[in-house]
Order: C-alpha cells, then structure tokens, then sequence
DNA sequence: CCTTGAATTTACCGACAGTAACATTTTGAC
DNA sequence: GTCAAAATGTTACTGTCGGTAAATTCAAGG
C-alpha cells in the first residue's frame, strides 16, 4: 500500500479534524487505510506522533506569521499583524490545536516544542536591537508564546472576542515592553 | 475507615509529590489507605480529582500572592511581588503543578479554571483605574495567565533563570502595557 | 440471633496503547 | 525459473488503567 511517513500524518491530521483530538490510533490508522503496526513503525508510538504533528503545526504557525509580515514597515504593526497570523493559523485547525495541546503527558517534550517555538521568536525579535541577557529574551520568548496560547484557547472555547479585536488588545499589552527594551539606553 | 474528601484530596497530592504526575487512580487510594471505589465515591472520577487539586492550588496561589503585596506601596512593586508569590506557591509542589497541566483532557474544564483564575486577576487589577473594554481585560488576564505558565513549566524544567529575575523580567515585559493602560486618560 | 440496610472490598469489564508472532509479498542470487 | 531471505503487512494478543457491578462484611434494630 506503499504508505510514506507524510502520508500517514497527513491521514492523522484528517482523522483528528474529523473525529476530534481524542482519535484513537486504530482509527489514525484505519483513516490512512493501513493498520496499526504499520502506524507504529512509521511514525511511532502517540507521543511520536504529537510531536510530529505539533512540529508541523509550528512550521506552519512560522509560515503564517511571515506571511502576515509582509507589507507592514512599522514594527508595531508586525508585531500585531504577526499575532493575526498566529491566529489565523490556529483557526484553521481547531482540533489539532487542541490535539497537540491536549495529547501530551511528557512535559519534557512540552519544552522542547516551547523551546523551538521560542528560538524562532528570538530570531524574529533580534532584527530589533538591544533585549538585554538573554535569560530576559527567554522569559520573554516564553511570556509571548504563554500569553498566545491561553487566550488561543480561550477563544476557540467561546469566540468571547474577534481575531483583529484580540490582536490589538494583545499588542497594546505586549508592545509598550517590548518597545521600551529596544529604545533603552 | 471514615475517610474524609478533604482526606483523600490531602492524600492524592501527598502520594502526587511523592511519585509524580503519572500516579494512577489506585496508588492515590492506596495512599489513604482506602480502596479505589471509594476514592471514586467520595472525590469522583480522575477529572474531578484533576479539578479539586486545580482548584485548591488556585486558592493556594492566589494566597501567596495575597501574601506577597504586603508591604509593598508601587503597583509596580507589587505586580513584582505578586510575580514572585505565584512562582513560589508553585515551587512548593512542582509535582503538583505538573500533575494539574497534564492531567487534563477535557479543554473545557481547563477553560473553567482558566476563567476563575481570571476573575482573581481582573478583580486584583480593578482596583487600578481605566482598563477598556470588558474583552480586552479578559484577554489581558488570559495573557497573563499564559505567559506564568508557560514561564513556570520551562522554569521548572531548567532552572534556566532564578526566581526574582523572572520576576523582573516579566514585569520589564508587562508592565509598561498595563500602566499605560491606567494611565491613558 | 436473625434480618435489613449501609459501607467496603473483591473481582471484573472495556478501551486503548503497544507488540509478538504469523503470513505474504518482493527481491536478489544462483 | 527457483529458492532463500529480507521486507512488508496482518491478525491476534498482552498489559495497564480508568471505572463499576456484584459479592461481602459490618452495624443497628427487633
């Protein structure tokens, strides 16, 4: 049946939309048309496929960030644009969202997808100058990427607030910070 | 045996600081000396368990940080302390606060507590004058929320800053934003 | 001492992650 | 072309754990 790797994500992630992030493996697998040793030996146990499948939502969250990027100069405007993307991207796959947040017991893999997350924020945030240590640039790497994901979830709980409303309301609480660190001195 | 819920509760986080998140339903019953049908009679079922520890470490939390503005004038300062409250309650059980971040499958119960958390927060903050609209002070409060988390979890993986510099740091970062807030006309 | 009802334990069920053992196809050497 | 062997796939199983039904012990009243 000649079933590749990105195939059976790709079946996964289906799967997931369809049937919600308590899909089961059998049923991961059932939707690639394959049976579950295969699953196991070709992309791992659910752990694995967590991570495989978290990894592929941050590449995608990264793609749709510099998307939002282009067109806007002021760094302000990025930076909300920027949120907008974050947002937009989530958007387009509510259950893997709650998948990846909800399909992982090892904290340990936890932080190291925080960690990447963060390492990609850090190269968009050092274009600017001056974040002092760089114990700071991670704290305040991973105050973004907390700040983003709780009110992510809040939203896709209740809609309590619009995409371009949370966005600007995320901005005037993190740019006046982040503004100040790059002026300093 | 006459086994209080107040009892069992005690208990399960008892043997949770002992052996980890991962401790099963039947190691917290044995824990209290009682037997699982029990523990399932008198605190409910694992979520329900997952939900009271949440609960009790929120009021915990939300002592410490009560605990922590004394003696302190600044809203500034006490923003600061308050910071350093939250991280040290947490501290005092890091198995616990690990067992209540994944633990959980059903999102909503997390949005539950999530909310209630923020009705602490929104009430700390509406002693300051003038934050907008009512959406925008949810999504702070969220941000909030999020960005101790997400510092709390990498926090505790790596120990990779000390407590009071996090607290600065992410003061440095929140702070500016909220104050303007306050004192936009 | 017997009965009845509550409290408790034992013993079980179902679901699901993960895997071992078995079957089948493909490959390559002779 | 044939046969060994490696790779690929399938069935059928195990173990763990959350959750619960059924059996049992215990306490109180008659």
């Amino acid at each position: 049946m000649l079933a590749t790797r990105e195939q059976l994500l790709h079946a996964a992630e289906r799967m997931i939309s369809e049937h919600g992030p308590g899909a089961t493996m059998e049923q991961i697998a059932a939707a690639a048309t394959v049976t579950k040793p295969i699953l196991y030996r070709t992309v791992g146990d659910r752990a694995a496929l967590v991570n495989a499948l978290s990894e592929a939502m941050i590449d995608r969250i990264a793609a749709a960030i510099g998307n939002a990027l282009t067109g806007h100069i002021q760094p302000r405007e990025q930076f909300e644009a920027a949120i907008r993307g974050y947002l937009g991207a989530i958007d387009a796959d509510r259950n893997l969202f709650l998948f990846v947040n909800t399909g992982r017991q090892e904290t340990n893999e936890l932080r190291r997808l925080v960690d990447r997350s963060a390492t990609l924020m850090i190269e968009l945030f050092s274009a600017a100058p001056g974040l002092q240590t760089p114990t700071m640039v991670r704290t305040w790497a991973y105050s973004i990427l907390g700040a983003f994901q709780v009110v992510t979830v809040m939203w896709l709980g209740s809609d309590y607030s619009d995409r371009d409303t949370i966005a600007a309301d995320l901005t005037t609480l993190l740019w006046p910070g982040i503004e100040l660190a790059g002026t300093a001195e």
